[in-house]
RNA sequence: GUGGGUGUAGCUCAGUUGGUUAGAGUACCGGAUUGUGGUUCCGGGUGUCGUGGGUUCGAGUCCCAUCUCCCACCCCA
């Protein structure tokens, strides 16, 4: 018989149950932060019809989608979960209450060339505040706090929430007179990190502006007091105006938010290459691993669902890209190692052959909330202790012959080494001193 | 989509100017050990050398094609 390979396609991320459980940690940090702050849960098809997902239309979408056919059907597969959302709101509209908060954590999918840190099919982890008509400023203050709050949950200290607001950068490119093309200068200034304010400026040129103004552009933007920097341009655009007002409402309130001061900065050089942002945009990188790129990013956005209603439905949210970070993380070394991957907290061993007596402990130690197994392969007792070491799994409750007699179990500490004969409940009780301690996803002191 | 690399055991890799039966560590399986694992010792190679063609008396090694994966660009989480 010819096999097939078994293979997984590059740019897949799969787990071994270790790391898996781990991975599960990380998810149940994010949905629980997520609750902390009001957002409920959602889930949508991971495929759509192509119409929905391309509503938009062009561009990078229409590149990197994954698209195809089932009989008459033109289907796609999920590119983020923004645009499900829109779908999901205006086709929902009725039934929601204003401001609708959702949290969705999700697989979706971009047929473009993996590579480090760059996956095909990835969890992103959304929030977002959708408002009827408008919405307050506020929202958008709450957004870093979040941010913050879910990174330090995972156990991460050194990240940067980097802000800027698209008013602010549209009205700069109006006041130096290149407004008409601000969604190609947006894309140059972007980069300026990654390549460089020279190279930035040798696009700034191509694009048509002077040379004096593109420095003047550069200089503001490379500001080191960006606040302060803007207002002296006070009164010369209404956007820019409106811009900095936003900017500083924002900033203001993230000290009540609890973000500390070194967690964020202003920085007008983070444009975000999505198109639908209008206001406040956000990016956010670990400090240690720049290179990896942006773990969250977000903004506000004027009409979310406008191809779908003419509803007015502002809001703002953002993304954690789940498995990039999750991917540094493992890359790194700094997940923490005492997160306990095991399936189980006890084993139970027997070592006669009828099992009777072993299932019935089991089912005693379960009804008591610790989670359980039974060894019930006939191995030699090496083997079955074997199994519990490669699992990770901590406690081994040995039943033999002289137990049973005595309606005792061999409650033993695996990573000790230490025994005692105690009853069924005793060792519940024991398991339940020992086990559910919390601990982060990421190492302590680390990172 | 563009450019550059890579491919030998489950994993990490070695393999001389082309030369006999392709190797190491680790993992894995069995035993020492029929009521107690992690250590140790003994035994076991589990392989279409990515695939297909070519050159040659002879190819893991040289040539061509192809696939794969990786890295970078574009773009992004």
């Amino acid at each position: 018989m010819e096999r097939i390979k078994p293979r997984t396609l590059s740019g897949f991320m799969e787990l071994l149950p270790g790391p898996q459980a781990r991975m599960d940690a990380v998810l149940d940090v994010l949905r629980r932060t997520y609750a902390l702050y009001g957002f409920t849960s959602i889930d949508t098809p991971v495929i759509e019809p192509a119409e929905v997902l391309l509503a938009k239309g062009g561009g990078e979408t229409e590149k990197q989608i994954y698209r195809f056919t089932k009989g008459d059907s033109d289907l796609a597969l999920r590119f983020d979960l923004t645009v499900p959302l829109a779908k999901y709101v205006a086709m929902n509209y009725g039934q929601l209450a204003f401001p609708f908060r959702r949290y969705q954590i999700g697989k979706v999918y971009r047929g473009e060339r993996a590579q480090r840190g760059r996956f095909r099919e990835f969890y992103q982890a959304d929030i977002d505040v959708i408002g009827d008509g408008s919405l307050d400023v506020a929202n958008e203050a709450e957004m870093p706090a979040i941010i913050c709050q879910t990174l330090r949950n995972l156990g991460l200290e050194r990240f940067c929430i980097r802000m800027n607001n698209r008013k602010v950068l549209n009205g700069l490119f109006e006041y130096l007179g290149i407004g008409g093309q601000s969604a190609a200068v947006m894309t140059a200034v972007d980069k300026l990190e990654k390549i460089g304010p020279e190279k930035v400026k040798a696009i700034l040129e191509e694009l048509g502006m002077a040379p004096e103004k593109a420095e003047e552009l550069l200089e503001i933007l490379r500001s080191a007091e960006p606040i302060a920097t803007l207002e002296a341009l006070a009164g010369k655009c209404p956007a820019l105006d409106q811009g900095l007002a936003e900017l500083k409402a924002v900033t203001g309130l993230l000290p009540g938010l609890g973000v500390p001061e070194d967690k964020w900065r202003v920085d007008l050089t983070i444009a975000r290459g999505l198109d639908y942002y209008t206001g406040t945009v956000y990016e956010t990188v670990l400090t240690d691993y720049p290179e990896v790129g942006s773990v969250c990013s977000g903004g506000r956005y004027d009409d979310l669902a406008g191809y779908y209603t003419d509803k007015k439905l502002p809001g703002v949210g953002l993304s954690i890209g789940v498995t990039r970070l999750f991917y540094i993380l493992q890359e790194q070394g700094i997940l923490n190692d005492e997160l306990p991957t095991a399936p189980c907290d006890a084993l139970v061993i027997p070592l006669e052959e009828d099992l009777d007596y072993a299932v019935r402990c089991a089912a005693a130690l379960r009804a008591e909330g610790v989670r359980t197994q039974v060894y019930a392969e006939k191995k030699k007792t090496k083997a079955k202790f074997a199994y519990a070491d490669k699992l990770a799994i901590p406690y081994a409750v040995v039943v033999g012959e002289s137990e049973r007699a005595a309606g005792t179990v061999g409650l033993k500490d695996l990573r000790s080494g230490g025994q005692v004969t105690v009853s069924c409940g005793e060792a519940a009780a024991i398991l339940r001193e020992n086990l559910n301690k919390p601990v982060r996803p990421v190492k302590e002191k680390t990172i």
